[in-house]
DNA sequence: TGTTTATCATAAGAAATAACTATCAATCCG
DNA sequence: CGGATTGATAGTTATTTCTTATGATAAACA
């Protein structure tokens, strides 16, 4: 099947208008023979003519006419597609699906999305909240363009960047406040209460403990930092927390706050997307504004 | 000014579909790196990406996405450009701006109109009603698609068929009923009643009585037949008119008709249309249904 | 862990398409 | 009738697009 090109619309355009095939010629930048030609192959193809030739000018058929408003309307339309393209080359516009872990988001998110939606007007942000290995699963699957978790991810086919480095605090109850600071090793013998299974950020309380991360413990686990903060106020264990997430936890809880001494426990936040997104370059744009925020 | 092409966007679109070179190109009877290229070029021009290719998938990129629709009503409006020549190819449709001579049109139109719309219930008939040196003029302009008139036209630009042959008839006043049949050069001293100068009837008439065509007459010139028919009514003189006029213009006056004998004054009615008319074929099927009329 | 498989990109030559120059044919005009 | 204008045609060149063969990379497999 042999078809019509954008070419021959473009040809055939400028001779309806100019209705002179020498002068459509010169205005399409082309020899008067190159243009009686694609006209006529354009007829062929349709199997109808565009143009009645007489003598000393030519007119456009019935069909011609019809045809030289539906010519305009794609070519408009196949210029647009250029205007579109320059349009979301040039800043970063339309959707973007943001994957964050629960111990971060919370505390995190109010700021970096007002200062988002204040630079990039045009972005539309989805936020999604899981745990991390559900957020590089669906990264990878392309359901989010980017996820902002602990480093490292060691994933080949994503690209990382650190955002921000962030110490882990110790929560106590209130009364507890002037007990001595326990070290890595007495946190073994305390009742350390954690999140449940998933989230990371149990394994890095439990690797700053020496303890092995996989088997489930006694326990209970809490589901979110929020929950545990009001557990240890309840007096029933204590617990480590990012210190990003003090100011908001602490708020309607009787707790004690304790800073570890070195090498305290810590972990580096960073941003992640596929090494192949199209997106990248404005990714990393995007990196530097959650840096600002943090 | 390099420019993206149809067979991009069809490609573009097999590949939006398929998600697959190897299939979208094979969808396409093309060879994968044929594809692979076709792409690249269209990602070139529009200066953005339209798919994110990973290891083992490709994906639309959000642009993609809404290229891949205006692809979609490109390609779409493109095909109807040739379903849109189909139609106008197979039959006749749209509008078809027909001239014709005002001794011919009242008693000729009404049936050929409803016959005309029966057969082509999509035809729009436009009835243009003048001399026939303006139709020609206009005909030969592109203001309109054919004539009905009298034969011979002899404009070489023009193709012209015959449609029937109809005989002058002589009108007189209801009184003069059982007079003698006057010829040709008795007629001359008959006070003859004629049409205004323009009308090919007004000279047919003359060039009967063998009579100057050219100069204005001190009788006064009639503008339609149907005023000529009452003048002879009012006694006022003797006129012709084509057989064709009689049912409707005897109707209200009281007059005689009489056939002259041989041989009998007389003109060939045709239809005539531009030799490069795109309608040419379609014409000579119309002169048949007219000449059914006839 | 190395091997196979799947998949898209690249390269080089061949085929197809579109362009140009030169020329023709028709017609209008003085 | 002769010159000028205009679109069509022919032959050749230039450009574009395709195909085949091959490469590179990462996933799947054993």
């Amino acid at each position: 099947m042999i078809n019509i090109t954008l070419k021959q619309l473009r040809y055939f355009e400028a001779l309806a208008r100019h209705r002179h095939f020498g002068r459509a010629a010169e205005a399409c930048a082309i020899s008067q023979p190159a243009l009686s030609m694609q006209i006529k192959e354009m007829e062929d193809v349709l199997g109808a003519a565009l143009f009645e030739r007489s003598a000393r000018q030519i007119r456009l058929t019935q069909f011609g006419e019809v045809a030289a408003e539906r010519a305009r309307d794609i070519l408009r339309a196949a210029d647009e597609l250029g205007d579109l393209a320059r349009a979301s080359r040039e800043r970063l516009v339309g959707r973007l699906r943001v994957g964050v872990i629960p111990t971060i988001a919370p505390y995190l998110l109010p700021k970096v999305m007002t200062d988002l939606s204040a630079r990039y007007p045009e972005l539309e942000i989805h936020v999604r909240e899981t745990v991390t290995p559900k957020l590089i699963q669906e990264l990878s699957d392309g359901q989010l363009d980017t996820a902002i978790v602990a480093l490292p991810v060691s994933e080949g086919t994503l690209a990382e960047t650190p955002l921000f480095h962030e110490n882990f605090v110790l929560v106590r109850s209130a009364k507890e406040a002037n007990a001595p600071l326990p070290n890595a090793d007495s946190l073994r013998e305390m009742r350390l209460l954690l999140l449940e299974e998933g989230h990371c950020f149990r394994d890095q309380a439990l690797s700053f403990c020496n303890m092995p991360s996989g088997p489930p413990r006694e326990v209970l686990d809490a589901s979110s930092l929020s929950t545990l903060v009001q557990m240890v106020s309840a007096g029933m264990g204590v617990t480590l927390i990012p210190e990003m997430a003090v100011p908001v936890e602490t708020r309607s809880a009787s707790v004690s706050i304790s800073r570890f001494e070195a090498p305290e426990p810590a972990r580096t936040v960073g941003m992640v997307w596929r090494k192949t997104s199209p997106l990248a370059n404005q990714l990393t744009e995007i990196a530097d504004v959650v840096r600002q925020c943090a």
